[in-house]
DNA sequence: TAAAAATAATTACAATCTAGAATGATTGTC
DNA sequence: GACAATCATTCTAGATTGTAATTATTTTTA
C-alpha cells in the first residue's frame, strides 16, 4: 500500500497531520506501564490481572476459549493458570460432560483480588483521565469508543498486538513516530 | 474495567467510569500494530523506524543521546545501528573533538527511506482516523494532546513502558482492564 | 464396535530477546 | 602523569515465546 502520493513536505511546520496514531501510541504505552505498575502494587502482572477479569466476567470457560480471547496460545495460559491456582484465586474444575477441558472460575480469595484490582483500575483512571475536565473526559470516552468500534475492537478485550508477518515483532521497543 | 460488584451497581447499564485508560491502552496497542505491519511492509521494525526518524529529525547525536530519549539502553542501540549501517542507510561518523562517540547521520538512501517511511506514517494516520469526521479528528487529536501534555510526555517521543518495579514487566500480553 | 481423526491441556524444545555486567578506547580532572 | 568518568561494544545469564510433540478424552468413520 503505502499510497498516499504526499511529494510536497515543508520544512517543519510543528505538529503535522501525523498526530492522532502516534498519540494513540505513545499514550496508550504510557496507560499500560502505569497500570502495570498498580496492578504490580496490587500483586500482579497485567497478564494475571486480565485474565482474572476474564473469569470474573465470564465464569466456567475453558482454558481454550479464553486464550482465544485473549489473543494468546493456549500453552501460554498454562503457567498463568498454574500460578493463580497455586495461590488459591481460581480453581479448574472438571468438566463432567467432556473431561478434556477444565472449567475456570474464582475462589473467594480471587474475588476478593479482583476487588482490590478493581480499586487499582479505577484509581488509575482517575490518574489518567486527571488532566481533562469532566466534559472532556466524556468527550473523549466517546471519540474513543467511537474509534474503538471503528475497528471493530470489541469493549472488554485488550488485544495485544500479536504474530505479525514481518520479519520482526513489534515490540515495546523506540517506538514509532 | 475490572467492574468489581462494588455496592451501589446495577445490573449492566453500558460503559461505566472506567474507561478511557483502557481504550487508550486498547487503541494504542491497536495502532502500534497496524504501524508494525505498515513498517514491515516498507521493510523495517518500528524499532528502525523510530531511530531513522530521530535522526532525520537531529542529526549529529551519539548513541547515548539517543538511547536516552528513546529510553533503551546504550547496549541495544548497537545491533540496531549495526543493521541500519550496513543496508548502508546511516553512518557513523567520528567526532574529530571527542572521538569516544559517533554523530550518526543518514544517508541519501536513509533519507529515501525516511520518505518511504513518512507516507507509510500518513497512510497509517489516515486509516487510524478513518472512523471519524475531519471535526471529530480535530476534537480528538486536542484532547489527546493535552492528555499526552498533561502526563509530562513529549511531543515526538515514543517512551516504550521500561524498567518496571514489579515483578513481571508489562508485556505485551492478554492485557488489562 | 473398532479404528481413526479431532480436541483440550500440558510438556519439551528451540529460537529470540533483553538486561546487566565487564571490556577497551578515549577524555577530563587533579 | 595517575585516576576517575564516559562512550561504544561485547559477553553472558535469564527470561519469554512460539512451535512441535505428548497424553487423555471425545467424536467421527468404516
Amino acid at each position: 500500500m503505502l499510497t498516499v502520493a504526499a511529494p510536497g513536505r515543508r520544512a517543519a511546520p510543528g505538529p503535522k497531520e501525523t498526530e492522532i496514531a502516534f498519540l494513540l501510541a505513545q499514550l496508550g504505552a504510557f496507560a499500560a506501564g502505569q497500570f502495570g505498575e498498580r496492578a504490580a502494587e496490587a500483586g500482579f502482572t497485567p497478564p494475571e490481572a486480565g485474565l482474572l477479569r476474564l473469569i470474573s466476567r465470564a465464569p466456567g470457560q475453558s482454558q481454550q476459549q479464553i486464550a482465544a480471547q485473549l489473543g494468546a496460545r493456549p500453552s501460554r495460559l498454562v503457567a498463568l493458570v498454574d500460578g493463580l491456582e497455586q495461590r488459591g484465586l481460581l480453581e479448574r474444575r472438571r468438566n463432567t460432560e467432556d473431561r478434556r477441558n477444565y472449567a475456570l472460575h474464582l475462589t473467594d480469595a480471587g474475588r476478593d483480588a479482583m476487588t482490590v484490582l478493581g480499586q487499582a483500575a479505577a484509581a488509575h483512571e482517575a490518574a489518567i483521565a486527571a488532566p481533562l475536565s469532566p466534559a472532556e473526559r466524556r468527550q473523549l470516552s466517546g471519540l474513543l469508543a467511537r474509534l474503538a468500534a471503528g475497528h471493530g475492537l470489541r469493549p472488554g478485550i485488550h488485544p495485544g498486538y500479536r504474530h505479525l508477518p514481518g520479519p520482526d515483532g513489534p515490540g515495546p521497543g523506540p517506538g514509532r513516530d
